[in-house]
DNA sequence: TGGGGTTAT
DNA sequence: ATAACCC
């Protein structure tokens, strides 16, 4: 769903010949295999087309997770906040009437009987989130995640490895798990219907998966592009998965109400689209690709117009490890270097044991605000810079005046955005570790060879022990 | 609107 | 460094 396409035909099959959107150029063509000679971007199939794609999605996850801390939580209403949000709840306080990102006041006037936790810390949902991706991964290693509580996960080659191992006599009694999107007939002599409903067993098995091994529930979506196998997830929704068979793919698209709700259409581009006079799917269906190319730029156009269709040939990126860590705190306000100056040091011990745990070592750091503002438009302000390679290497070694010189960096960065002898009002601080690169690889160049231990170039899932701050305390 | 994340420009 | 997107 982000990028623009490296293959050359779209997919999905759903596009009913409207006659706007004009397809590829030909030179997206050409990019997709001529530079390199060698035409290896179609699958063993031969069809491009024919993935098939999980979108797994839990069940208010946040609210999972506590009532698996606290088991006397089930089976009351429960909410979990951050500040005087009601970030997410579980079913029993929907059927009361609270939902997502509702205000604490609104909910307990609702609901007077809700249960509160306090959800700042992400710490156990943060773990519990790539359990469930590595739980998926056993399956295949081209998952992508989405958040904490969302993986896509391309499953063509199973489905292809167990159809091969299927006597073709036998297609026939291969039978759907869960919901088919509007009940639609299916035909297990056409080939993209048994492909699908393979991907349904196997979608089922993940589900069993993560409730045997982890004891969380989740929706699960099963079609031919992520786009449509997220928006197929959410059809049936607490704990059921559905299958969407491409002759309801049109149905499915022209089911959303606004084009906002189409992912990847967020709040900046729906409102330029309404500028135009587009607000419903079909607006956009029909629009004049070239207009929309000269108003959002071609990458956009391009793209949220075969969106528009149900059309999407971004591949399933692996997420592996994640690219950055950070840690944020927002707060009424903030005006005095000092204040600012803790806060700081707080949001670093707790990346410091994350960073620790992960094993690489960050190289660059970043300090981020929001400054007080009337508007809505609240954006942020951030100063970045390379962390002193002889800070890197002591990363980890609970060594303490780590601590002190990243709080003194820090607060250049902090100095270098605020003007520190003029009032000021900060409603957010946050600190980010990124550019993260294996332990032990020195700066590169052609003498990183003989620099370079052989030993130890441990792994970030499962590392060798290694004592961090709070262990070393208690000797 | 929280406390995170990603990619593109 | 910012802006857009996602949850």
């Amino acid at each position: 769903m982000e990028t623009m396409g490296v293959e050359p035909e779209a997919e999905g099959g759903c596009h009913e010949e409207v006659e706007a959107a004009e397809g590829m150029e030909p030179a997206d063509a050409e990019a997709a295999g001529g530079s390199q000679g060698a035409h290896h971007e179609v699958a063993p199939t031969g069809n491009p087309s024919s993935r098939v794609i999980v979108h797994v999605d839990l069940d208010c996850f946040y609210a999972q997770v506590e009532m698996i801390s606290n088991p006397e939580l089930k089976g009351k209403p429960l909410g979990v906040q951050q500040k005087y949000l009601v970030v997410t709840c579980n079913y029993e306080a929907r059927h009361l009437g609270v939902t997502k990102l509702m205000n604490v006041r609104e909910a307990k006037e609702k609901c007077p009987q809700l249960v509160l936790v306090n959800g700042e810390d992400l710490t156990r949902y943060r773990e519990m989130s790539y359990k469930v991706t590595e739980v998926l991964e056993e399956f295949s290693p081209v998952v992508e995640r989405l958040g904490f509580d969302e993986n896509f996960v391309d499953v063509t080659a199973i489905v292809e490895k167990r159809l091969q191992q299927l006597p073709s006599d036998e297609h026939a009694a291969v039978s759907v798990s869960g919901h088919i999107y509007k009940e639609q007939s299916l035909n297990l002599h056409d080939i993209s219907h048994l492909r699908l409903v393979v991907g349904s067993q196997i979608a089922a098995e993940m589900r069993e998966a993560m409730h045997h091994q982890l004891g969380l529930t989740g929706c699960a979506g099963v079609a031919s592009n992520k786009l449509l196998a997220k928006l197929v997830s959410g059809i049936f929704k607490p704990n059921q998965q559905t299958v969407l068979l491409p002759e309801s793919c049109q149905d499915l698209i022209r089911s959303l109400n606004h084009i906002k709700e189409i992912p990847g259409i967020g709040y900046k581009t729906a409102k330029r689209l309404e500028a135009l006079g587009i607000s419903s799917i079909y607006d956009l269906q029909t629009f004049s690709s070239k207009i929309l190319e000269k108003e959002l730029g071609v990458s956009i156009a391009q793209r949220i117009q075969k969106l528009s269709f149900g059309e999407d040939n971004s591949p399933v990126t692996p997420s592996g490890p994640p690219q950055s860590f950070s840690e944020e705190d927002s707060f009424k306000k903030c005006s005095t270097e000092d204040d600012a100056k803790t806060k700081i040091a707080e949001l670093l011990a707790s990346l410091l044991n994350r960073v620790c745990q992960d094993g690489r070592k960050p190289h660059t750091m970043r300090l981020i605000i929001r400054r007080y503002s009337l508007e809505k438009h609240c954006s942020r302000e951030s100063r970045q810079c390379p962390i002193p390679s002889h800070i890197i290497h002591k990363l980890g070694t609970g060594n303490y005046d780590v601590v002190t010189s990243m709080t003194d960096i820090l607060m250049k960065l902090f100095r270098n955005m605020v003007n520190v002898k003029m009032p000021f009002h900060l409603t957010l601080l946050s600190v980010c570790f990124c550019n993260l690169k294996a332990p032990n690889t020195a700066k590169k160049g052609p003498i990183d060879y003989y620099l370079t231990p052989s030993i130890s170039t441990s792994r970030s899932g499962k590392r060798a022990f290694k004592m961090n701050d709070t262990q070393l305390e208690d000797f």
